[in-house]
DNA sequence: AATGTGACATACC
DNA sequence: TGGTATGCCACAT
């Protein structure tokens, strides 16, 4: 106990980014990868996400999706429709898995953020 | 230690 | 215009 608890793990810091996507817009993997200094490391966000069930703390992943707008993850969710609707519940149209106007509400930690 | 894996991204055909 | 292939890096076994 409190042996590795300051120890920084790639996945807590894509928690943290991913809790700090505000409500209504949504980002892409790419984009918190590099905002963490690792834009070759996108799919290590997506697989923080899964890692994200097992934290205890609740992850917005609804609002992280591919770099197509599409909600590639949505079949890992408890309910993959869960995904569309949370979504949409915060304003943010979904037809059919896909964001529309997924640009207009890109959110991106490397502006948004400072740096 | 080495291999496998993955909720991506990019390039090529 | 869409499928295939490869890169990429951290975590699991």
């Amino acid at each position: 106990m409190a042996i590795k608890d300051e120890n920084v793990d790639f996945f807590k810091l894509v928690h943290a980014v991913v809790a700090l996507i505000p409500k209504g817009r949504v980002t892409n993997y790419g984009a918190i990868a590099k905002y963490l200094g690792a834009a070759k490391s996108s799919r290590m966000v997506g697989w923080a996400m899964n890692a994200s069930h097992k934290s205890g703390e609740y992850i917005p992943a609804h609002r992280v999706v591919n770099r197509n707008g599409l909600l590639t993850g949505k079949a890992h969710f408890e309910n993959p429709d869960k995904m569309q609707i949370l979504l949409e519940n915060e304003g943010v149209k979904v037809k059919d898995g896909q964001i529309i106007d997924f640009v207009k509400h890109f959110w991106d930690p490397m502006v948004e953020l400072v740096i």
